[in-house]
DNA sequence: AATTTCATCAACCGCTAAGGA
DNA sequence: GTCCTTAGCGGTTGATGAAAT
């Protein structure tokens, strides 16, 4: 039963005329009935909690009518109610003010909360700005309570349609950053665009920032690489292309530009061994695997951990066995433990069944898909998953043909943890090069997907912050990481700090514009879609890409 | 029919930021 | 500059009813 607690703040008879006799009369007998706290006011008198009764409703929509919203702990004072400022505030945010809307979501509202949780994380409050009528702990309940479904099915949590969709409006909005109130367009746009951070902070200027990608969001991830790699069918090179152009154009500060020389230098050294880089990071594997395949991850091993291409979406879920704290949009699992994201980092010091999360490799312990999915709320997005679980339980048979034999029958999600031949090459590869960039790039692949990403909230300025922190710093940094990350000290490499999005442009790009432009080009948005090889749903990835790196560098005109 | 499990909802708790004295 | 109050947010817990066993 819920408690009754008294609290110390003196509170005086409080203005009684205000509250109808018949009020304070229900309101007696409903706390005498709910057995709640005692009628009788004074100094110290124990505030009644647990459920409000209607007679405390209408006290308290009749105050607010009176005197507006604001100023809570009034309401006790000039009412009479027994209830905290704070308790009043909360049942009349979720409850009683107007035009709250109650019931079930709707499938549109359920899809707007996974693409706003895409993009947000845990931030409940503002996901229910963009619900008219629908209040953060509605949407934070929905959402545990997906969680825990997906969880349960061992399911992604974004569907893959959601996240097409959003990679769609990704692409229709890359030439349209106007930050308007569309959230697709706040989703997407410079209003709130993690992917300066991603791309300047961590991903093209600072090479040494690679190995701190678990601290990016899985948005900026996501909305990178599902449209770099995925969607538009983008190389790397045609990145480091574009980056160039970006170089080129003049409107980036020497640290920026130094940086993208760095890059483009060693993706340089690196083209030269493409085909090195194509068996290390498993494409072999992937021209073998079954084409129709949703399961197959592009980057094999690289990607270990990483659902971002599972159906073209970057799920985090995982098969857990305990409590798992799912704030899984930005990746920001960071209760376990500080370390567990190696578990997913591919290095070239580790053994291949190191690399292989245990989870993934237990799919015995996967639970089933029952029908719990099907509650009497499910929309068409949980049948969605119910479908996906389906399908991905029904397509195992045929990965396993391609896995290899030291992993035992696993779960959907096996093939992002594949172990391959192919993994092997590529172990030798960088077991020879252990500073080239594939090491550095693929270690960024691997860890940027990570579930174990520190909680950076995909809207936070923290991430900022987070750019700088250094490997000793980063709480998601446990002391075998220096171990595994290849140190590079280049004389190019610019100083963290000068790396954020705002002092990475000079003045001469202070129109948005140009610097939302500039992104969209290390993005690759222009890309043509020569290469359509389509692994599953959203998923247009081959080996093509990467074989055409030479050719991209020859056309991008760096050597 | 009884028990257990699960899903959902409502409310509380702790923390933080903002604003004012 | 410090302290206090207030409002707000996110995490967690508990109650309840439905479904499953």
């Amino acid at each position: 039963m819920y408690r009754v607690k008294s609290e110390g703040e003196g509170e005086g008879e409080g203005d009684c005329e205000m509250m109808l006799q018949e009020q304070m009369d229900s309101l007696v007998a409903d706390d005498v009935s709910s057995g709640g706290g005692s009628p009788h006011r004074g100094v110290g008198t124990p505030l009644k909690k647990g459920p409000w009764t209607s007679a405390e409703d209408a006290i308290l929509v009749d105050y607010v009518k009176k005197n507006g919203e604001g100023n809570w702990n009034a309401v006790q004072k000039n009412t009479g109610l027994f209830r905290c400022g704070k308790s009043c505030r909360l049942r009349w945010a979720n409850h009683l003010r107007p035009n709250l809307k109650k019931g079930a979501f709707t499938p549109e509202e359920e899809r707007l909360i996974i693409q706003l949780h895409a993009k947000m994380g845990n931030k409940w409050a503002r996901m229910a700005g963009h619900l008219p009528g629908r209040t953060d702990n509605e949407i934070k309940n929905y959402w545990n309570t997906r969680i825990k479904r997906c969880q349960r099915a061992s399911l992604p949590i974004y569907p893959a349609s959601v996240c097409n969709q959003s990679t769609n409006e990704d692409q229709q909005l890359s030439g349209n950053f106007n930050g308007g109130e569309n959230i697709s367009n706040d989703l997407l746009s410079g209003n709130s665009l993690y992917l300066p951070d991603f791309t300047s902070d961590n991903f093209i200027a600072n090479p040494e920032a690679l190995s701190y990608a678990p601290q990016l969001s899985a948005v900026s991830i996501s909305n990178l690489l599902g449209q770099s790699f995925a969607s538009k069918s983008c190389s790397f090179m045609d990145q480091v292309d574009q980056a160039g152009m970006l170089k080129q154009s003049g409107c980036v500060l020497p640290a920026l530009s130094d940086a993208i020389d760095s890059v483009l230098s060693s993706a340089d050294h690196f083209s030269n061994d493409s085909e090195k880089l194509r068996q290390a990071l498993g494409f072999d594997y992937l021209n073998e695997a079954n084409a129709s395949s949703k399961s197959i991850a592009p980057f094999g091993v690289a990607l270990t951990g990483s659902h971002a291409f599972l159906n073209g979406n970057f799920s985090a879920s995982r098969p857990t066995n305990g409590p798992l704290k799912m704030e899984l949009p930005s990746l920001q699992d960071t209760e376990s433990d500080p370390n567990s994201w190696l578990k997913y980092t591919v290095a070239p010091a580790m053994q291949p069944t190191e690399l292989v999360d245990p989870y993934l490799q237990s799919p015995s312990a996967t639970p089933s898909v029952k029908s719990e999915c099907a509650s009497p709320r499910n929309s068409g997005l949980l049948e969605e998953l119910l479908h996906e679980a389906q399908a991905l339980r029904s397509g195992k048979n045929q990965q396993s043909s391609v896995r290899s034999s030291s992993s035992s029958a696993g779960t959907p999600y096996e093939t992002t943890t594949v172990v391959s031949p192919e993994f092997d090459m590529g172990q030798e590869y960088w077991e020879e090069q252990p500073s080239s960039f594939l090491s550095e790039y693929a270690h960024f692949s691997g860890n940027s997907f990570t579930e174990s990403t520190p909680p950076v909230s995909a809207a936070s300025p923290d991430i900022f912050q987070l750019s700088k922190i250094s490997p000793a710093q980063s709480p998601s940094m446990g002391s075998g990481e220096q171990a595994l990350e290849p140190k590079h000290e280049s004389a190019a490499s610019p100083r963290p700090e000068n790396l954020r999005p705002d002092a990475l442009f000079s003045g001469n790009t202070a129109d948005p514009s140009i610097f939302n432009n500039a992104i969209a080009m290390l993005l690759g948005n222009g890309i043509d879609a020569e290469y359509k090889p389509v692994l599953g749903d959203g998923i247009v990835l081959d080996s093509s890409s990467w074989n055409n790196m030479q050719h991209a560098f020859q056309m991008a005109g760096f050597k």
